[in-house]
DNA sequence: GCCATCATGTAATTAGTTACATGATTAG
DNA sequence: CTAATCATGTAACTAATTACATGATGGC
C-alpha cells in the first residue's frame, strides 16, 4: 500500500478494516465500538476515524454500502480490502509494543505510602470489577443466542484476563499494611 | 503543571518519573527498560525519551545525580518530582484506553480460513509462550534474592496474564478445523 | 419548539516514529 | 585497530488529541 503512513503505525487502519469485515457500519458506530467492545485493543476518536475511512475508500479497500438518515453512510469492506487485511494478519510482522497507562499505575503502586496505596488499589478494584462484571454479562448475553457469535472467544479471553487482575489487586490490597 | 502537553497524553512523562523514582538511570537505560521490563505497559524510543528528560529537568522534577563514561548522565527524581508523581497516582483520573495491536490481531482471527488461522495461531503461540517463559524465569530470579524486589508483584501479574493467553490460544487452535 | 443525541467533518496542537548524525568506550 | 555497543541528540514526518464547527432527526 503506497498511500502514506509508517510500517508500524497502521494499526488503526487494520482495526477499521477488520471491524468492517466483521460487520459494516458508520463512522459514528465505529467510534462507539472503540469506546466499548474494542476498548481493550485500540482506541480512536471520530476525528481520526472519518479521515481514515475516507483514505481507505479512496484506496478501494472500503466502499459505501448504504446511506441512512442524517446523511450517515455505512461502510463495508471490499474484496481488495479483505485481501489486504488477510495479508496483514498472515504475512506482516506483529508489533508487540503496548501502551497501557493502567499498567504503569499498577507498576508504581509500591512507591506509595500505605494509606495512599490502599486508596488507589480500592479505586482500581472498583473500576476493574465493574469492567469485569460488564464482560461477564456480555458473555452471558452471547451464550443466550442460539448461534455462535464471532466475538465470543475474545470476550472469554477478556473475562479471564480481568479476573486475574481483580484477584491480583485483592492480593495487593491484603498485602498493604493497615488493610482489614 | 504548565509546561505544555495534553491532560491524557502525559503517560510517558509519568512513566519516566516513576521509573526514575524506583531507580535512577540514564536515558539509554530507560530506553532499554521500555524494551524489556516496561514493554507490557508503555514503549518509547530514545528520540522521545531524551527531550522529555530535558523538559522534566527544566521543570525541576528530575535532576542529574551522576555522570559516567561516554558523557552519560544519570537522572534521579527530585522531591518535587515525587510530589508530582504521587499526585498523579492518587488524584488524577486514570486513562483506561489501551493500544495493543496483538489484541486486534486475535480479535480478527475468526475472519481467516482454517489454514491461515492455524498458521497465525501457531505463530502467536510461539511468541507468547516465549514471552511467558521469559517472565517465569524473571520471577524465579527475583525469588532467589533474599530481599523482596519491587518488581516482583508486577512480574507475578504478567506471568498469570500471559498464562491465560497461552491457554486461550491453545483452545483456539484446538477449535480450528484440521488441527491435530 | 426545544433539547438530546446522531452524525460528520476540519484546524491546531501535541505525541510518537523513523531517519539522520555524531562521538566515546571497551572487548577482541 | 576495529567492530560492536554505549550514549546522546536533532530533523522530518506521521499519528493522535483536543477544540471548533455544523447540521439532521426524533422524542417530548
Amino acid at each position: 500500500m503506497s498511500i502514506l503512513s509508517y510500517d508500524r503505525g497502521v494499526s488503526l487502519r487494520y482495526a477499521l478494516l477488520g471491524m468492517l469485515a466483521v460487520q459494516p457500519g458508520t463512522g459514528y458506530e465505529l467510534a462507539q465500538r472503540f469506546d466499548s467492545s474494542m476498548s481493550n485493543a485500540w482506541y480512536a476518536s471520530h476525528s481520526q476515524i472519518y479521515p481514515e475511512l475516507a483514505k481507505l475508500c479512496e484506496a478501494g479497500l472500503l466502499e459505501v454500502v448504504g446511506q441512512g438518515p442524517r446523511r450517515s453512510r455505512t461502510f463495508g469492506i471490499t474484496e481488495e480490502g479483505r485481501r489486504e487485511l488477510r495479508d496483514w494478519l498472515v504475512e506482516s510482522e506483529p508489533n508487540r509494543s503496548q501502551r497501557n497507562e493502567t499498567t504503569i499505575r499498577w507498576f508504581l503502586l509500591e512507591l506509595l505510602p500505605p494509606d495512599d496505596r490502599r486508596a488507589v488499589i480500592e479505586r482500581e478494584l472498583r473500576d476493574v470489577t465493574e469492567y469485569h462484571q460488564g464482560l461477564v454479562n456480555a458473555a452471558e448475553s452471547l451464550d443466550a443466542l442460539e448461534h455462535d457469535h464471532p466475538f465470543r472467544p475474545m470476550v472469554g479471553l477478556a473475562v479471564r484476563t480481568s479476573q486475574v487482575m481483580v484477584d491480583w489487586l485483592n492480593e495487593q490490597l491484603e498485602a498493604t499494611p493497615g488493610s482489614p
